[in-house]
DNA sequence: TGCCAGGTATAGG
DNA sequence: CCTATACATGGC
């Protein structure tokens, strides 16, 4: 367990942004501050702010060297956001009001496999439905994972004791799994999409390493030759898997953002980092809208 | 209980 | 180029 202080960094923004969906709350220190369960790249980490300490202040349950050597990467702790959030103009109040809402928002450096697997399941599912195909995916291997929380019992005991996790499939295991077992978790239309991607990955016809080297159309255009991988995967696949920040996904909510706000094109000088502001906007856009569907359910049931 | 979900492939204009 | 439609399932 260890504590830091890390800045700009804000755990719910980033887990709830719709860019990772093997993130997820297990509990709540003192009843108010999520324990976040982060699985990627073979690990598993428990993450939380410390009651103790003010909003920059963290606890962790891995070693130091484990967070120099991959955490500190994986949560794109490196760059300074300022840099990005200063691409908004003064006169943008839209996007000012998001990046005032979703300050402390990062791009996770996640594993491009994973993230083109993930994004193929994701088209017409939503979030909760996306998380539960992945986790049955994972648990494929039955090669089940423990966590021990015994240090963090000091802090809250509401805590669970143990937490487990399945690791993400990597290309050879997913490869070895049949037609009926990606069926089984949930994957509908999409198993012959997960299972062709597979096997491309698996033969060497999509390098995902080579395509890291690659320019943006470039990787693109690569990753569109897959069933199933239409622009908005590819470009989810390249902004989140591939660290291209410049790239933006249209989904519903960025077209919407896009007519509503900036008549129908993005502002030029906005597009050197508008998978950052993009971010912003998916978070806030996200948040209205859940906030809209509360109010509406509490008038219908009056 | 239906409706809808961070879309894509395909067919037809 | 554009628009219309089917698609498997889970969540709410």
């Amino acid at each position: 367990m260890l504590r830091l202080t890390i800045d700009d960094f804000d755990l719910t923004a980033i887990a709830e942004s719709g860019q990772c969906f093997r993130m997820t709350a297990v509990g709540k220190l003192q009843d108010k501050f999520p324990v976040y369960k982060v699985i990627a790249s073979g690990r598993c980490l428990l993450i939380s702010r410390d009651p103790e300490g003010s909003e920059h202040d963290f606890i962790v349950s891995c070693s130091e060297d484990e967070w120099n050597g991959f955490y500190k990467n994986y949560f794109d702790l490196l760059p300074d956001y300022q840099t990005y959030r200063d691409y908004a103009a003064d006169d943008d109040s839209f996007l000012k009001e998001c990046i005032s809402y979703g300050k402390g928002i990062r791009i996770l450096n996640q594993d491009p496999w994973e993230m083109l697997i993930s994004f193929i399941i994701s088209q017409r599912k939503s979030v909760p439905a996306i998380r539960t195909t992945v986790e049955r995916l994972c648990a494929l291997s039955r090669d089940i994972h423990t966590l021990d929380t015994k240090e963090w019992h000091a802090l809250d005991a509401g805590l669970p004791e143990a937490v487990e996790y399945y690791c993400f499939p990597d290309v050879q295991t997913l490869s070895s799994y049949s037609m009926e077992d990606i069926q089984s978790t949930g994957a509908g239309y999409r198993t012959g999409y997960i299972m062709e991607a597979a096997r491309g990955v698996m033969s060497g016809e999509i390098d995902l390493k080579a395509l890291a080297e690659a320019a943006d159309d470039q990787l693109l255009e690569s990753l569109l030759k897959i069933q199933g991988v239409g622009i908005k995967v590819a470009t989810c696949t390249a902004l989140f898997g591939f660290h291209r920040l410049s790239l933006c996904p249209e989904d519903v909510w960025m077209k919407r953002v896009k007519e509503q706000f900036y008549s129908g094109n993005w502002p030029e000088s906005y597009k050197p980092v508008l998978g950052v502001l993009q971010q912003y906007m998916f978070y806030y856009a996200r948040l209205e809208h859940d906030r809209d569907k509360i109010k509406r359910t509490k008038r219908e049931n009056r």
